[in-house]
DNA sequence: ACAAAAGTGTTACTTATACACCCATGA
DNA sequence: TCATGGGTGTATAAGTAACACTTTTGT
């Protein structure tokens, strides 16, 4: 009556103006693209797990994470029984420093659209934590997470339509955030661009927890 | 690197206008009052340990459910290592027909302001759970699952109330109740009452998994 | 007749939406 | 000078919030 308890990782990022995902390839049976995930140990707590993992197979650490879900169908993998508890994370562009691929180890970033055929059940738990993700935009500021520290408004404007999938009006989309405070100018702006250079913005987040503690809700 | 995995459902019931929630006492060491449930089986999946453990304990089926967290620190129990997926579930009032008490069984349905001590980090995972209907409440038609079949106008908005821990505009809830379009009236009326009767109404189930369908989103 | 809850509309205010022109810069 | 994206305000529509009196029924 004991079983593996492992964990998986969705984990997301934003570069080219298209969401990516990071897949890890598997050297032993089934050999396909997965998520990047693995065994629970003994005596780790299923965060440490999880960072472990990331550390080890991606050489990604300090990322946004969040427990998306658990999935534990006798069948999901067919050798034996794993109950894998999913996490997904955001990570900026900067933080994309992939380990090199070595003879064990294979990591590569995909375009959501075009993702590969994927071991076990990873095809589902990507979907849950797409749509956990696009849910989540509307009523936290997660976009900031995948964002570099310092932002044209159009980038932000571009990440959240790419995650909503609809278009934004430019006057009302950039009222509706500054109207928030939780955003700041620089002070600085965009360099060596063929058009009037933007400002770049920064995401407060102190202000934002700030505000969080007496009672504000983030909301698009 | 195998280990035990269970699930406790945090389930709970509305009536006498207050939030309720089962406990089961156990009968071994630690002695105390607990959430039903208990370990996952070999060849069963999450979803059918939970209604197991919910029919063997609590005498409870057909109960709207859903998976809230996987709780999995090394310490939160201090015998071995055990990971816990907690459920939470509605039930009517009707369907309050709890076993009753053995020698080896006690489940009794506790007001929520007023939990006894609760063995390991149960009082966590409660405090998650009712976070997390509090939230959902909000986006989701959820309460109709704690109201009987048939339903005043006023238990609803009281159950809202309770919820939401705020007061509601009675003209108002109405209104935006009503404009939803997923709750009608039966016709019935209350009987016997010492003022005017009230209009008994029931929430169209169907009619609002077809307005999902299309698009449709619940919003309080 | 009184107590207790049911039923019912209108107005003010706040928030969301729709929409178009000028500006700065590098090529 | 042209192409490209940056920056800005106003008017209308929609939605939310505030609010009080009359009705029905049993005691």
């Amino acid at each position: 009556m004991t079983m593996r308890v492992a964990v998986d990782i969705v984990l997301f990022g934003y570069a080219e103006q298209r969401l990516h995902l990071l897949l890890i390839r598997r050297k032993y049976a089934p050999i396909a693209w997965a998520l990047p995930g693995g065994f629970v140990l003994e005596d780790e707590d299923l965060e440490t797990a999880v960072a472990r993992e990331l550390r080890e197979e991606a050489g990604v650490a300090n990322v946004y994470l969040e427990q998306l879900y658990t999935f534990g169908a006798v069948a999901r993998d067919p050798r034996r029984r794993v109950i894998s508890v999913a996490y997904y994370g955001l990570v900026k562009p900067e933080q994309f420093t992939l380990l090199a691929t070595t003879d064990s180890l294979e990591a590569k970033w995909f375009r959501l659209e075009t993702l590969p055929e994927l071991a076990f059940d990873h095809a589902d738990i990507i979907n849950m934590a797409h749509q956990r993700l696009r849910a989540k935009v509307t009523y936290q500021p997660v976009g900031f997470e995948l964002l570099p520290d310092k932002f044209l408004f159009s980038d932000l404007q571009r990440l959240y339509e790419t995650l909503l999938g609809r278009e934004l009006d430019r006057r009302n989309f950039r009222k509706k955030i500054l109207s928030l405070g939780i955003v700041e100018e620089t002070g600085e702006k965009q360099q060596n661009v063929a058009h009037r250079a933007g400002s770049l913005f920064r995401f407060n987040k102190q202000r934002y927890e700030e505000m969080v503690k007496s009672g504000f809700y983030f909301e698009l």
